[in-house]
DNA sequence: TGTACATCAGTGAACGCGCGTTCACTGATGTAC
DNA sequence: TGTACATCAGTGAACGCGCGTTCACTGATGTAC
């Protein structure tokens, strides 16, 4: 595609993709202006042809590694058996948790290029109420609570709030495997530990109702 | 305590305290041997005298961090009633996690420099083993599972990975909190989510008998 | 079909920044006699 | 009590690095006549 020396063609795109390449091997900070700009043969200065700043750039990329993790959950959730709308929306909100943490353990940079704080969530929602079309995965775990709601499996109650507790015990366990402490598990053992932390989550979103334990 | 203008006295400890400072203020991102070192007032050089590296001096700083952290759940386990052990049990785990989101919130740049990636917690788990007497946040949990395991509210079985379950679902609400999604919520919205995360682990972490729902 | 011209995606040199680290040094300390 | 000396915690200048960003420029493109 690229026509002379001189002019690209498609440089917005190819920087793109040697951002996604640069941060699924060096993460995040291996997404450097220069770097990229390097990386496709073209100067530094070329690169704010196509995007305002450094920030402008990650944050672009930041959106497209967070497609990614939502096409892993497609995937994942068109797994799900659906005859039964009930089992198939337990199915579901499983297949959502699983799909992120096995997203983060293929592609740790690309996850933690995605889920990288200062905003990055903002702006994909804000990219997709300006009706940008960027699939989220915050987007699927809703859907995926709804259906629970839907089917009675949470009361209105316990749907309040329901995100933030699915999120925050999928989304911990994510990081501590790819980067912290919990790192080193073979990948039975996680695997085993992701199932149960999604059946916690199941059990959890329900408490209020099943308070007495 | 600092003698002439030549000799400091105690620049080790200075340096540590300017580090703390500096990523309470900054992040961990903000602390560099030279930023350090003209806080403190001395040249860059002289940091070597004490720390190998800028990672060595980083990890000290981590260790210091997660000892905080340490001693916010020793609080939050003193105020504990201790009458009934099981009761205490229950509430020993809950304070754990309750005192691990509190320091997150209060403190968020000593929690990241706590927590950040690479090691750090590996590395504070030599110290200890080594003898050096550095609390760390991980045992407190551990001896609070211990004494849930027994007083019989976890079965052996469901005694393994406990630690894993139950933080990665602190870890990840206190990340989304102080620096991702959820970082805007307000204070009561928080803590009313941390309560149900807590009762969240404390019933996920029994769901291998539980597990009829 | 050929020419003039506006457009604008690229170049390349430069600016200023802060960083970690090294190295030969200096001068205060405290110990041995 | 006084002096010689080893120690070692500091200095300060320098190296080399990569970064984001700006700016005057160049030259390929495609459009209007």
């Amino acid at each position: 595609m690229a026509r002379s020396g001189y002019f690209h063609g498609d440089l917005r795109r190819a920087l793109l993709d040697a951002g996604l390449e640069a941060a699924r091997e060096a993460g995040p900070e291996g997404v450097s202006v220069r770097e990229l700009a390097r990386v496709v043969g073209v100067s530094p200065s070329a690169v704010y042809r196509h995007f305002a700043s450094h920030d402008d750039l990650r944050s672009a990329l930041a959106l497209r590694a967070q497609s990614m993790v939502a096409d892993a959950m497609d995937a994942e959730i068109a797994a799900v058996p659906s005859a039964d709308a009930r089992a198939w929306a337990n199915g579901a909100i499983g297949a959502v948790g699983i799909a992120y943490v096995r997203f983060a353990w293929a592609e740790p940079g690309l996850f933690r290029l995605a889920f990288r704080a200062h905003g990055d969530l903002e702006a994909a929602h804000d990219e997709r109420a300006r009706g940008a079309g960027g699939r989220t995965p915050y987007e699927q775990l809703e859907r995926a609570l709804d259906a629970l709601e839907r089917e009675g499996e949470l009361s209105p109650r316990e749907r309040a709030g329901a995100e933030a507790l699915a999120w925050s015990a999928v989304h911990g366990f994510a990081v501590l495997t790819v980067e912290g402490p919990l790192r080193s598990l073979d990948r039975g053992t996680r695997e085993a530990l992701a199932a149960r932390i999604v059946a916690m989550v199941r059990l959890g979103l329900s408490q209020l109702e099943d308070s007495g334990r």
